[in-house]
RNA sequence: GGCCCCAUUGUCUAACGGCUAGGACGCGACCCUCUCAAGGUCGAGAUAGGGGUUCGAUUCCCCUUGGGGCUACCA
């Protein structure tokens, strides 16, 4: 029989980090498999189910590249199918009403044991089991129901679920008794903690997948690193998709909770921005830059951005880093002032630049160099002060790019004496 | 409380019962260098505690401790 698996969330809000990495070891068993992999939206709690939190996971898989077989199934659309089997239990008299809702007879002596691929064998102490609910009153079916009739109509062959549904399982094993089902195989994922070891919160910054597209991380990062979250393969760290659908394996999942690591990921992320084409970048960048300076100069744009390919870790960070580049409303930094105050040469410098044409850094960096020879300086005094005067910090990309870039215009006017960035 | 799961540096992880317990993030130092990065080199840092089993336990068993989960007409 061939692989086929599930990615089951219940909409009640966007895709978080846990939910992602759970559909993310699903999709790569499958794919690695050569199986199928499906989603299937649990929506039986009336109260909490929104259509938007529906939108939202599929966003959330589409960005990160998780693709799935089939139509997306609901199980608000599949109400008679729960009844019918109900009513079976109901006529075997497995099952019994309650006030309206439908319980599950709990049989006399069963075993309470759940075979689990990752921890094998674990047994529950048999009186933890009673008489559930299977049926709400609403006619909807509660999870322990749904969950079983679904899994063997769509022919499951491995639940891969958080562990937070172990406790759940040996309840779901009776269903599957009852009804005369054969059950899936179950590997039970451990959670995805906060940095102080509690249950992954918003307390916790960014928890949903989508955020994380906003804040300026590549979403082939994002998927590496929860590949890499309870999942290990020697020692390496960067896995490409293909790798990891070829690597991954359910036994080499950990048993223990992991606890969600930002600097790792923001790492990770950098990575990526350096491995990636320049355009990738350049085009990420570009919205972000559109959106805070109006800029729609893509050449321009391309230039700047190519410069700070080294300096990003995330692509949201270039409008703070590029400032400069695009208006003269840029902070100083007090403390570059006071250290690299020079102008006298600043003036002589401008003096010398404006007669540069054309205005590369090949004709720019010339002018350094025989400046300082002039003088009597070293180079970086000459570039300290140049570089405070242009960006209004002690730190950029090298200084002849960042002059080229700036173009001639905004460089002698920054150099000018009575220059003051309007911020200051 | 009851039941279940888990336990290697701060974090993510590697180690057929047998090397000096390996790698990565972060941290520190150094190199490179016009600054900041990037890159490179080096360094500090772990088998939770206690009992067993064994010639030998990170590894197997038990207890304790700690963390997490479930205990709904939520999933």
């Amino acid at each position: 029989m061939s692989v086929k698996v599930r990615f089951a969330p219940s909409p009640t809000g966007a895709l978080h980090l846990g939910g992602a990495r759970t559909a993310l070891f699903n999709w790569l068993y499958a794919r690695g498999q050569n199986g199928l992999f499906i989603l299937r939206i649990e929506d039986t709690d009336k109260e909490r189910s929104t259509k938007e939190a529906v939108n939202a996971i599929y966003d959330g898989m589409r960005w990160l590249g998780l693709d799935w077989d089939e139509e997306p199934y609901h199980q608000t659309d599949r109400l008679e199918i729960y009844r019918k089997y109900a009513d079976e239990l109901l006529a075997a008299g497995k099952a019994f009403r309650d006030e309206g809702a439908i319980r599950f007879k709990l049989p006399q002596g069963v075993q309470a044991v759940v075979f689990d691929l990752l921890r094998d064998k674990v047994e529950f102490e048999s009186d933890v089991l009673d008489n559930f609910v299977i049926l709400k009153s609403d006619g909807f079916p509660t999870y322990n129901f749904a969950c079983v009739i679904d899994d063997h109509l769509m022919e499951i062959t491995h639940v891969i679920r958080g562990d937070d549904h172990l406790s759940n399982t040996p309840r779901q094993l009776l269903v599957y008794e009852a009804l005369g089902f054969k059950p899936p195989k179950f590997a039970h994922i451990p959670m995805i903690l906060g940095a102080d070891g509690t249950r992954l919160s918003k307390r916790h910054g960014a928890t949903s997948v989508i955020e994380y597209e906003k804040l300026g991380y590549l979403p082939d990062a994002m998927f590496n690193y929860l590949a890499r979250l309870g999942w290990g393969y020697k020692d390496q760290e960067i896995f490409s998709r293909d790798e990891l659908v070829k690597k991954f394996t359910i036994k080499a999942i950990s048993k223990n909770p992991a606890k969600f690591d930002f600097d790792k990921l923001k790492w990770l992320n950098g990575q990526y921005i350096r491995k990636a084409l320049p355009e990738r970048i350049i085009d990420l960048c570009l919205p972000y830059l559109t959106e805070a300076y109006g800029t729609h100069d893509f050449e321009y744009v391309s230039k700047v951005v190519r410069l700070f390919l080294d300096r990003l870790v995330l692509t949201a960070e270039i409008v703070p880093l590029a400032k400069y580049f695009f208006t003269d409303d840029y902070e100083v930094d007090p403390a570059a002032v006071e250290k690299y105050s020079a102008p006298k040469v600043l003036a002589e410098l401008k003096a010398r630049l404006e007669k540069v044409d054309p205005f590369t850094k090949e004709n720019i960096e010339p002018v350094f160099k025989s400046l300082a020879t002039d003088l009597g300086l070293k180079l970086g005094d000459i570039i300290h002060p140049c570089r405070v005067a242009l960006t209004g910090t002690a730190s950029s990309p090298p200084m002849y790019d960042v002059i080229e870039v700036l173009g001639k215009e905004r460089v002698l006017n920054r150099l000018g004496a009575g220059f003051k960035p309007a911020r200051t």
